[in-house]
DNA sequence: TTCTTTTTCTTGAATGATTCAAGTGTGATG
DNA sequence: CATCACACTTGAATCATTCAAGAAAAAGAA
């Protein structure tokens, strides 16, 4: 066992979680993966490492994880929930309008919770969630040259 | 027709949009419902006002007001879309995690965009989306009396 | 190890929000 | 007031996700 697939498994049982191969494998396949995958493209990982999965124990295991705070899930507009393992800090997302390319930021401002709203109402406000959207560097170019074609 | 409607049809008008009955319910609808209402919550507020209406109909208003700019979407994670007619700022929004009540907050800093992130990475950012998320009072209270009686 | 209990995984169907497609109806322009 | 593009209606389809019930496997005890 890699010192990688151990770490994953204590990781797990110090949050009391039973350790079943799909679950090492989607803690293992998201510490590696960057770009932010869907419920989908998980399940394709894991089910290329495992011989198969099902989609629901897929959903299960996210669920849990991100319950037991393995796990952040991010939900930007118009995509499926996406899913990463940095959990420690609440850095914040930027988003490709086109592509959907996700990468992270760092808090623009401060530690976290990072921001404050100039009013909170009565509310007891546990998060801010910042996400910017704009257009990668690949997918500009491409627009560029879609335009200059039309 | 009063001057509410009138300034509604004018806005249509602007954008150069026909003028519907179902067009002019949304917008007048949105104007004055304060609670950020999903597509559901209008369509069946439309078809009060108007006798019917279909939730295509209702769908595709909503797009095209938007694509238009005379409405806002916004999509929090776990929600369906709502919807309002504040679109002159980039203004934010607080949530309750148990209700689903949802205000506007002021930009925290600055004025729109509002933000930058600390490192942009190549992308061309244009808008900067904040969302907090907490418990709203009605909420807390009742969550510690539910929790009392444990 | 083997048994038992509890949890997790599998399969298949269901749900909710939204979109697609085709036909009918209506607002705007001349 | 006729024309035509556009909006609305109806009904089916799609996508991400969840529900439900039974089969398999992990953890702890014997």
């Amino acid at each position: 066992m890699t010192n990688h697939l151990h770490d994953v498994t204590e990781r797990l049982r110090t949050q009391g979680l039973r350790v079943t191969a799909p679950r090492v494998a989607v803690l293992d396949i998201l510490d590696r993966m960057p770009d932010h995958p869907d419920a989908d493209a998980i399940r394709a990982a894991v089910s290329r490492r495992l011989g198969s999965v099902s989609t629901q124990a897929v959903y299960n295991i996210l669920h849990t994880l991100t319950d037991a705070g393995l796990l952040r899930r991010i939900e930007p507009a118009g995509h499926p929930a996406r899913y990463e393992t940095r959990v420690a800090d609440n850095h914040h997302h930027l988003i490709c309008r086109a592509c959907g390319e996700t990468r992270d930021v760092d808090c623009a401002i401060g530690h976290a919770p990072c921001l404050d709203p100039s009013e909170s109402g009565g509310f007891v406000i546990d998060e801010a969630e910042v996400t910017f959207w704009g257009i990668c560097p690949a997918c500009r170019t491409t627009e560029s040259l879609t335009k200059e074609t039309l």
